[in-house]
DNA sequence: TTGAAAGCGCTAACAC
DNA sequence: GTGTTAGCGCTTTCAA
């Protein structure tokens, strides 16, 4: 029952309401002894502040909203949604503010969970994917002067964007050479072409490819189909963008043996990998790392700091 | 800049502002004339009530806390924490709710965020995990007059708690027979003790099980370690009760290749599993609608509904 | 049906 | 240093 409001304890402490607010917030003007008095009280009462009327008499709501991206529906599963989240936790818990999961999805006739939250004000600041930072919700965020930080090199050409992405071009490269150094010779790069329009982490980490690859000396080649590993030109080692397309290359190699010599990597661990019935090579990114620096990011901009970055790169780590 | 209030809607409409909060609220006593003219002028000014200022006249926070098992550090990656998170998730939207991530991890010196949130009164009911509802938490929801509602059946001995959980003893039975109807005859099930005392919900599965076996006249037999797979008792099919135990099987099954040749089953599909070395049979549990039917639960409690069940046992439902 | 005013619990000018 | 007072934006009696 802590029904207990700063008046009570000021009547008990025989002070002004105002006074047991200093000392709630450390203001200096305060005597050491009216300060232990209050403080005592407020203990011996197990006074808790409402953080509701804090919040209303600040404006502020200590509460950043973290945001995941719906359309895909195994945004849960995906490893790369709870190591952010698991990094942003610890940033947000740390200063004392608390978190609200926000998606994106359409309600029949309202609003979106995400819309609700910006236009209510109901967070202080947002973090974000980039695939769901649109045009409209690029503006809805800046005309309700919504802070917030994109995870994932921002593309949408606008003002006022931050964001903190990995160092994908690196990770790739490190990843290439990783394969040429277990001896392959023939390594490709799977990546379809809607995916590269679609997503730039797509374009960096084939960049990152093509490098390795040509200052080997080789030739890099793209494939962005099935049909593409025909036995002429068998690859002895591929490339996925992604874990999706790892279980797209796994579903081929079961209708078509000769896949099953071929070399496979990836970019993230999964515990699932070395059990896998084709060993699958990783270069790990830091994603905890990611999602650290946004929340770090996003309370700069929450705290009106001065000189805060642009965006943040992180580089990648090589983990045996 | 959505900084309108309810005063200015008021005296845009000529009106108090007491007349606005009706028309806000839906009450009766309003005339069709002047609440037309106000939501009109409220849809042109796009004003939107602020919802920390309702918070405190309401005493409402209209967000639900949902707390996850942060000493499993796999809690995130876990199949289980996500799909029930889904079903949470989409009742507490279409409700109007938001909903807060919260963790009962212990911050040096400081209250846990759980402690936090629960004394702040920071959310209007909480949906938790059965492990985390010690009697600390327990005393602290209760003497802080905040709803709950617990995910797994609950095992504390104490007043009012409401629990929702899935029939493992069900699932157990028909993953059981599953696997003699594909003709195994020798079937194990894994279960250390120690996890035997821990999670009720494995106590219900070896109890599935044993059923299921001993209908067909069989014996069943429970094996607590990798030691007592050896080849005078070499099983012909053992039954995992976590994905982290299939892990470990998985495990031995490198150093004893004898192993190769047993049939693994477990409770939840993965994406992973059809790409594994060893094929795993599964049956599926409704986790999505656990997290569901949690959350309506919480609701009613919130909502200070009468007749609110004690709790709810999920069916299990047979998926190919 | 509507308005006036008090109050939710807290902060922040401004006085003393 | 401390008290007074006026908000923050909304709800809710109580009158009119």
């Amino acid at each position: 029952m802590s029904k207990i409001t700063i008046q009570q304890i000021a009547k008990l402490a025989g002070v002004n309401k105002a006074t047991v607010s200093r000392v709630l917030n450390k203001s200096a003007s305060i005597s050491e002894k009216t300060r232990l008095k209050i403080e005592t009280i407020m203990k011996e009462n197990n006074y808790i502040p409402n953080s509701i009327a804090r919040g209303l008499a600040f404006n502020k709501t200590f509460t950043v909203g973290f945001c995941f991206d719906y359309t895909d529906k195994q945004a849960f599963s995906n490893p790369f949604f709870y190591k952010v989240l698991q990094g942003v936790e610890e940033v947000i818990y740390d200063n004392d503010y608390l978190f609200l999961m926000m998606s994106d999805h359409d309600k029949k006739n309202e609003k979106s969970t995400f819309e609700r939250i910006v236009t209510e004000h109901r967070v202080d600041g947002i973090i974000m994917p980039n695939s769901l930072l649109n045009e409209m919700n690029y503006n809805l965020l800046i005309s309700h002067n919504m802070p917030f930080v994109v995870i994932g090199e921002n593309i949408l050409v606008k003002e006022g964007i931050r964001w903190v992405d990995v160092d994908n071009t690196h990770a790739a490269q490190i990843l290439t050479e990783k394969l040429i150094s277990l001896g392959h010779r023939n390594i490709v790069i799977f990546a379809e072409a809607a995916a590269i329009q679609r997503d730039k982490f797509i374009v960096d980490r084939l960049e990152g490819y093509k490098k390795a690859i040509q200052q080997h000396g080789m030739i890099p080649r793209i494939i962005d189909g099935q049909d593409q590993l025909n036995d002429q030109l068998l690859p002895d080692a591929v490339i996925c963008c992604s874990h999706e397309q790892l279980f797209e290359i796994l579903e081929w190699e079961r209708d078509n043996p000769d896949l099953a010599e071929i070399g496979l990597a990836t970019f993230d661990d999964s515990p699932m990998f070395r059990h896998m019935r084709h060993p699958v090579h990783f270069v790990e990114i830091d994603l905890e790392m990611m999602g650290k620096q946004s929340a770090e990011l996003l309370f700069k901009l929450i705290n009106n700091e001065v000189n805060v970055p642009e965006s943040i790169r992180i580089p990648t780590i090589l983990i045996n």
